[in-house]
DNA sequence: TAGCAAAATAGCTATATTGTTAATAATGAA
DNA sequence: TTCATTATTAACAATATAGCTATTTTGCTA
């Protein structure tokens, strides 16, 4: 696992978290993704560098091109180690409502 | 409830989130909290409204003096929010972990 | 009112971030 | 090997961020 540093300057950005979002689904490739998007393919590559570098998404090479993956399980460590941290009461409080609502 | 975004770039700065831990076992002034840090009085002040304006604190006047506190709900909700978006399977994974560990 | 204390705002500099285009690396196929 | 495809890295411009000092605002009190 990484620092939260680099976890939550990597959601500090829109772009990025839009790049999780498209990656919900499943895996998609650089040029999927950039296809998703409107700004240059260079700069989702290094997006994706920030992203994979914060340990929220991880890759494969398949021949030609590079297969990007959420790790939604790292992202919710992450979060949920900080929201541990600052708030308990509250992640408490969120997962009865939760439970009640369900 | 602000957006994601501010919240997330509020998020990203070590100093910010050093200020939500200062936070977390009550109110303090802006001048109580500059004194935990090393940097300029000024530029606390400036992270306490980045963090007001992510509606992660609230402040309160009291006489000559202004109390900052933590929105524990508000940082939970937004964060919540953003892990039900991209990792819902995670989220119930982990609160099942909690559970079990409880 | 004048003076003091606490905190915010203004103005500035240095650094970081995000975007661009051009060049480079890696893989697959003719 | 040569060419095409896919993606990253390099180099640079524009903007944003975080820090500082000086100044202003706000409230208390003599």
């Amino acid at each position: 696992m990484k620092s939260i540093s680099s976890a939550f300057r990597a959601l500090a950005d829109p772009t990025r978290r839009q790049i999780l979002q498209e990656l919900k689904p499943g895996e998609l490739s650089a040029g999927e993704i950039a296809a998703c998007f409107t700004i240059s393919g260079p700069s989702i590559s290094r997006h994706l560098s920030i992203l994979k570098n914060a340990d929220l998404i991880s890759e494969r090479r398949e021949g030609n091109r590079i297969l990007y993956r959420l790790e939604p399980e790292q992202i919710a460590h992450t979060l949920g180690d900080f929201l541990s941290a600052v708030c308990p009461t509250q992640i408490a409080r969120r997962r009865r409502w939760k439970r009640k609502e369900a």
